[in-house]
DNA sequence: AATCCACAGGAAGTGCTGGGCG
DNA sequence: CGCCCAGCACTTCCTGTGGATT
C-alpha cells in the first residue's frame, strides 16, 4: 500500500471515525452541555459592549477542564458576531505568552500592530498599544486565559497597567477577562489591580461523572460512526476524568486515544480495554514528554534521585541529592551547578509532577526536602533513555 | 529555654543568546 | 556598527526557620 493509499484509506474509510475534529481540545462546539447558568452569566456581563459602553471586567475561575475557555471563547464568537466591527477581541493564552512583554505584544498585533518577539522594551511595547487602541477608537475585550502564570513569573504589571489604560484612552475602552485554574490566585494581586480586576467574578464548578457522560455522549454522535463504541467506553471515561477533578479535557482525550488504538488495530469497535490502555498511554507519555524536554542539570539530578531509590534509599533529602548528582557530574566530567540551583531543580521535578518534595523539619538535622518519585520508574526510563545513551551510562540504569 | 543543624528560598548579579533600533 | 533589550540558566551572598537535642 502507498502512503497515499493509506492517507485515503484512513480519510475515507475510517471504521471508526465520522469526524475525528470534534474530540480535539480546541474544538468548541456549538453546544456547551451543563454549562447554560455560565454562558448567560458571561454574556449578560459582555452584552453592554454592543452599546458601545465598557463592561465590567470579569475573572473567571474553575479547575482544568471545566469550560472556562470553551464557554468564553463560544460567548465571545457569538458577540463578536453581533458586534460586527464595533469590538475587538482578543485572546491570549499567558502560559505560552508568559512574560509581559509577549502578552502585551499579542495583544498589539490584534490592534495590527506588528512587534518584534524580542528587542523593544517593554515600556515601549507599552505605549505602542495603548496608542494603536487609542487610535482604533474602538471597545476592545482582551481574554487572558491561564493568567496566573503570567503573574506568578512576572507579577502583576501588566494587569496594573491594563486595568489603569483606561484612564490614559480618549476613544476607546478596555475590558479584561481573566482565566485562572488557580483559585487562590487573586492573592498574588496588588488589592487595587484586584479589586478592579474582579468586577465581576464567575465560578466554573468541575463536571460530575454524569455531566461528563453528556457531553462525551454529544461530541461522540459528532465524532464517530453509529455504533462503533461499546456502551461502557463512555461511561469509564467519564468515570477515570471525574476522579481528576471533573477534567473534561482528559475525558475527551481519553476517549479520542481510545478511539486511535482501537482504529490502528483495525478494530471495529472501540473497547472498554482500549480506554485501559489509552489511560496507561496517557500517563505515561506526559511524563516522558516532560522529561524529554528538560535541560541537562534537571535530567543529571533526577537520574540521581532515580538511583538512590533503586539503590532502595529512603527518605531522600535535598543533601543526599546533591551528592548523588555531583558523583554523577564527575562521571560525565561535567561542571556541577550549585545546591542553591539544585533545590531549585527539585522543585521544578515537583511541579511538574515527577518527584514529589515536601520540605520537612527533622529537628536537630535541620530543615529540609524529603523527596521521593512520583512518577513510574518505566516512564523515567524512557523518557532519559536517549540521553543516557548519548551520555554513555546506560549500564548504570540497567543494573 | 536556648541551641543549632541543614537546608529553604529571597535578592541581585553574570554571561550568554537572539534580536531590535537609529 | 554600537548600543539596548528580554529571557534563560545559573551563581553569589544572604537571612530565615521548625523542632529534636542539649
Amino acid at each position: 500500500m502507498s502512503l497515499d493509499e493509506i492517507f485515503e484509506h484512513f480519510v475515507l474509510h475510517s471504521q471508526i471515525f465520522k469526524d475525528r475534529e470534534r474530540l480535539l481540545p480546541d474544538y468548541v462546539p456549538e453546544e456547551l452541555p451543563h454549562r447554560k447558568q455560565q454562558i448567560i452569566a458571561l454574556a449578560r456581563i459582555l452584552a453592554p459592549a454592543l452599546a458601545g459602553s465598557r463592561p465590567s471586567n470579569v475573572f473567571i475561575y474553575g479547575l482544568t477542564g471545566t469550560g472556562k475557555t470553551a464557554v468564553t471563547k463560544h460567548v465571545v464568537r457569538k458577540l463578536s458576531e453581533k458586534a460586527q466591527e464595533k469590538v475587538v477581541f482578543a485572546y491570549v493564552n499567558c502560559r505560552q505568552n508568559d512574560t509581559s512583554y509577549r502578552v502585551m505584544a499579542e495583544l498589539a498585533r490584534e490592534l495590527g500592530v506588528k512587534v518584534p518577539f524580542t528587542g523593544l522594551a517593554t515600556s515601549e511595547v507599552y505605549k505602542r498599544f495603548a496608542e494603536a487602541l487609542d487610535r482604533r477608537g474602538r471597545m476592545m475585550v482582551a481574554v487572558l486565559d491561564e493568567v496566573d502564570h503570567l503573574v506568578k513569573k512576572n507579577g502583576d504589571d501588566v494587569l496594573y497597567f491594563l486595568t489603569r489604560i483606561n484612564e490614559q484612552l480618549s476613544r476607546s475602552r478596555l475590558s479584561l477577562i481573566g482565566i485562572t485554574n488557580d483559585l487562590k490566585f487573586t492573592e498574588f494581586l496588588d488589592s487595587r489591580v484586584k479589586s478592579s480586576l474582579c468586577e465581576e467574578e464567575l465560578v466554573f464548578p468541575p463536571y460530575t461523572a454524569k455531566e461528563l457522560e453528556d457531553i462525551l455522549q454529544q461530541r461522540a454522535a459528532e465524532a464517530f460512526q453509529d455504533g462503533v463504541l461499546a456502551p461502557e467506553v463512555i461511561p469509564a471515561c467519564a468515570a477515570i476524568a471525574a476522579k481528576q477533578n471533573g477534567d473534561c479535557r482528559l475525558a475527551l482525550d481519553l476517549l479520542l486515544k481510545a478511539a486511535d488504538l482501537a482504529e490502528r488495530e483495525g478494530a471495529s469497535k472501540v473497547t472498554l480495554e482500549h480506554v485501559k490502555q489509552a489511560q496507561r498511554e496517557i500517563e505515561k507519555n506526559v511524563t516522558v514528554d516532560v522529561i524529554k524536554s528538560m535541560p541537562l542539570h534537571v535530567k543529571m539530578v533526577l537520574i540521581a534521585v532515580y538511583l538512590l531509590e533503586k539503590e532502595g534509599a529512603r527518605n531522600l533529602t535535598t543533601g543526599m541529592i546533591y551528592n548523588k548528582y555531583m558523583e554523577i557530574a564527575k562521571m560525565l566530567g561535567m561542571d556541577p551547578v550549585t545546591q542553591r540551583r539544585v533545590s531549585d531543580i527539585i522543585n521544578e521535578l515537583d511541579m511538574a509532577g515527577i518527584v514529589n518534595a515536601r520540605v520537612v523539619s527533622l529537628g536537630r538535622y535541620g530543615r529540609t526536602k524529603v523527596i521521593r518519585l512520583s512518577a513510574s520508574l518505566k516512564s523515567i526510563e524512557e523518557g532519559l533513555q536517549e540521553d543516557l545513551f548519548m551520555l554513555g551510562v546506560t549500564e548504570l540504569v540497567a543494573r
